[in-house]
DNA sequence: AAAGTTGCCTGCAAGC
DNA sequence: TGCTTGCAGGCAACTT
């Protein structure tokens, strides 16, 4: 599910359930997700007052009154849904129900389970560390970006999804960027002319600006926390459109699909050069 | 069958 | 030569 902008959908809604109040009762419901829970971990969260939440990446990071932190991953399929403390049944893949002191309940359901949940001081050296710049922030500029891929010879739509270049974006935002920027995502990282890379990093800032302030997007998983779809997804421009036409040109052959480090990819031939 | 993610494993190349 | 390091590519984790 959850790119840059799903999760900081998610995150808007969360904060307006969870911040400023207390965890008066946390519930695991399983020993592991992607990996096991770290030890005590409901325990370690109960009574614990909510400071703030923040984004880094695809990583939602809870900031606790103790000084640890509580970091989420929502990995493929992972959702957060807020809704008042009620007896009704859990799903079966409800994994973590946390009951807040205003009275509200949030719950982490995630069917793949390819999610994350981790606790760690804050103190301590972040555990994400080595992820790269937020794109929506002042310092992705072109000029830092080409600094970043001048010596990668791998594709650019295979770079922009390393997590270490630029932070947030994946699959469908990777698509939809080298669309806007009429840039082939087969070509070598390092062969982007610098005219171009003015072009990406826009490109990149402005989908990402526009999936946020839709919701993001919902192919399957994605619900925002009152449980409502993102809308982006119709505002796809080439991403799952493979055979149709392409929205800016007139090209005979229309939306193509390729595979790229076992992922599809989707362009526009004519248009991405 | 393929899916929006991540990180581990492997193999290879480069550098010392 | 042999060791280490760092890419780059493939795959596994799981359910629908």
């Amino acid at each position: 599910m959850p790119e840059l902008p799903e999760v900081e959908t998610v995150r808007r809604g969360l904060e307006i359930a969870m911040a400023g109040h207390t965890l008066i009762k946390v519930q695991q419901r399983r020993p592991d997700l992607r990996r096991p829970f770290p030890p005590f971990f409901a325990d370690r969260l109960t009574g614990r007052k909510i400071v703030a939440l923040r984004r880094r990446a695809k990583y939602l990071t809870i900031d606790l009154d103790d000084g640890n932190v509580l970091l989420i991953h929502l990995g493929m399929s992972g959702r957060m849904l807020v809704g008042p403390i009620s007896e009704a049944p859990f799903d079966k893949h409800d994994h973590v129900v946390f009951d807040t002191s205003n009275g509200q309940r949030v719950i982490f359901n995630d069917p793949r389970r390819f999610g994350v949940m981790d606790l760690f001081e804050a103190k301590d050296s972040h555990p994400l560390q080595h992820i790269g710049p937020e794109p929506l922030g002042e310092d992705f500029t072109a000029k830092a970006l080409a600094a970043r891929i001048k010596d990668k010879i791998s594709p650019i739509k295979v770079v922009l999804l390393d997590q270490s270049v630029v932070a947030g974006i994946g699959n469908i935002y990777a698509s939809e960027a080298l669309f806007r920027a009429g840039i082939a995502p087969d070509r070598a990282a390092c062969d982007i002319k610098k005219k171009e890379i003015e072009k990406l990093v826009p490109a990149v800032k402005q989908v990402l600006e526009e999936a946020i302030a839709a919701g993001g997007s919902s192919l399957k998983d994605h619900r925002q926390t009152n449980g409502e779809l993102g809308y982006f997804q119709h505002s796809f421009k080439v991403y799952d459109r493979e055979g149709l036409p392409c929205p800016d040109c007139r090209c005979k052959e229309g939306i193509r699909r390729m595979t790229q480090g076992g992922r599809s990819t989707f362009y526009c031939a004519s248009k991405q050069r």
